[in-house]
DNA sequence: AATCATCTGTACTGCGCGGTATAATCCTCC
DNA sequence: GGAGGATTATACCGCGCAGTACAGATGATT
């Protein structure tokens, strides 16, 4: 609602906001109530309700949040996708995370958007666009790849991005609901072998 | 909590099971309330707490139901896993199913698993069950085609099966996102590919 | 027809939730 | 130092929710 202007403000924003985003990613945003939020983050409803119109509001605006960290955490590693040591460093950051998150919240992004998806739209069209940022960063590497001929010239980039993207996603999900890294390591591995094949 | 004796009681008890599996598969577990339940499949409160204790139950009950369902169409398929073509059939199904649901429910027991993997232990755990089963159908497919020299003898075959699990519920995912089966497609498509290069 | 367990209708309770109202502070800038 | 906006505290509201109470209907068995 009202943006923060002071030093203060801000802060308190803040607080509110990375505790949700927290608490979203462990227990989804419906299992998730505004007082827990604030009990845990130490402010009051008034301050909530100051920065913010209503729960969805703050849902976007986390997930919104989600999106940004992640894209940042990752820009670096975008523009190393035209080389397979790009590829190994963006399998070795995602098993990296999840082993930081001790396998509990899967992918934040991900989980989030398969909660609410079907019931608000504003949520699925930032995840879909999301994953389309994502999805372009590796078209951009493996066409980079292709015009320098490391990659066969008949090599289908944009469906292999598309694969690149599901096969993360996927592996995330499953380290979530295995409470371990076993599975997403082997399938980001066969995903990087796959990829290589296309070596010419 | 009271299992049905006559054939009124079952009818009642499945009409609020297969009720409430559609609307989990849509809007969540906890996106839903049981009043809508016994709205939508026409039955009575005092219908619901003589069959289910509390929703939690209902809710383990539907998710069970969901992964037996699964299990039951996937059967047949799971046998002829020891082939390409069981292979493909498996694909065409999957998409076939993304598509009679007009891409919204994306994975039931996904999505289900993903909501409420964290806070619901007994949930997690049949989820992970229900992954290690269709893992198991694979392995033994993959396995029965390498004994018959169709694979290499040092094929990952474990590590194969778990990147088809990781494949399929990735690209269920990503299709409820995007409303749409074209990177589910592309992405199963590969997945077949991927496997076929281990040709001996 | 009487019995008894199964099944069902209806009204209710209590509470946690999202959200509001109002007024009190804090801080900055003039 | 005080005016005025930004920020915060506290008390409150109403509703929807999960869950309960209890009486009534059904229907098979004897």
């Amino acid at each position: 609602m009202n943006r923060p202007t002071t030093r203060k403000g801000c802060e308190t924003r803040e607080r509110i906001m990375v505790c949700a985003a927290r608490l979203f990613a462990r227990q989804g945003a419906r299992g998730t109530s505004i007082d827990e939020i604030l009990t845990e983050s130490g402010t009051g409803k008034s301050q909530f309700y100051h920065y913010f119109r209503d729960k969805d509001e703050l849902i976007r605006s986390v997930h919104a949040l989600q999106i940004e960290r992640m894209l940042a955490l990752h820009s670096v590693i975008f523009e190393q996708l035209d080389s397979w040591e790009g590829f190994e460093l963006l399998n070795d950051t995602v098993l990296h995370l999840l082993e930081s998150q001790r396998f509990q919240d899967g992918c934040p992004i991900g989980s989030l958007a398969s909660e609410l998806a079907t019931s608000d739209e504003l949520v699925r069209m930032d995840t879909e666009q999301y994953f389309d940022r994502k999805k372009a960063a590796i078209v951009r590497g493996l066409t980079a790849m292709k015009l320098r001929g490391e990659l066969r010239p008949d090599t289908d980039v944009q469906g292999l991005a598309d694969f690149v993207v599901v096969v993360l996603q996927g592996a995330k999900l499953l380290s979530k609901v295995r409470r371990s890294a076993d599975c997403a390591q082997a399938s980001l591995r066969h995903m990087l072998l796959y990829l290589q094949a296309h070596r010419s």
